[in-house]
DNA sequence: ATGACACTGAACCATATGGTTCAGTGTATA
DNA sequence: TATACACTGAACCATATGGTTCAGTGTCAT
């Protein structure tokens, strides 16, 4: 269950690690976009914007289609399910290891109590 | 709401998307660790796991504490909520999109099934 | 006090990343 | 048919990344 996904998670979190892919990501969550008008939005050369979206393709997050002259960029089917997983996870395992914590500090606050008492 | 966290998500995104980093996630979530230990865990020199740890204490998923002559490193107190949190919300994205897809496929059959009874 | 141990920092290396320019190719439109 | 438009690919650039070696510094154990 670890080894399994590796190179994908590496991918997906390397594509959302940067601000420009993440915009993206928002944009085309509230429509398609050409690469033309994504480089205008980011302020961008068209070359550019074309390497971000190969990047967020690549890891899944994005499918586009050319018809005629113009590509279209749309959300990919793939989703963040498994990095909604993987991070879930990893929460959990936060979690446990601070109420581990919280339960020495509790033990150590009772120890004082004692010796407070001496 | 945007652009607040913007350097911190591509500080944290970044840390998360290499292989050997989440694996010393992993490991500090079953037990803290000093470099020596991780650095032979994940076959690599001291050094270079130090980088890697130092990428993690940058995102804030870990802190270090040295002691004597060893470094012992454990998670951090920041977690991942704030990450869960924003692949919540594309998640939310994705599903809103995809639903209104379904919409539309939903309306052509229906078209096509008029179609069919001309 | 000596030697081993754990780390640290600088320097180096190859490759990846995020961007650009420039020179195309193919498509729409006047 | 000529022109403008949307993209594509190659080449380049600076900086970042993931790793190494080597030469320390400070700490523990004999």
């Amino acid at each position: 269950m670890v080894q399994c996904h590796q190179t994908q998670f590496d991918a997906s979190f390397g594509a959302l690690s940067d601000a420009t892919r993440r915009g993206v990501l928002e944009h085309l969550g509230r429509e398609d976009a050409s690469i033309t008008t994504l480089a205008e939005r980011f302020h961008m050369t068209l070359t550019g914007m074309k390497k971000h979206v190969g990047v967020l393709v690549q890891a899944g997050f994005v499918t586009t289609e050319k018809v005629g002259r113009v590509r279209t960029c749309r959300l990919g089917v793939r989703g963040l399910e498994e990095e909604a997983e993987w991070i879930e996870r990893y929460r959990r395992l936060w979690t446990e290891r601070f109420d581990e914590l919280d339960q020495v500090v509790e033990e150590l606050k009772q120890k004082e109590r004692a010796n407070g008492r001496k």
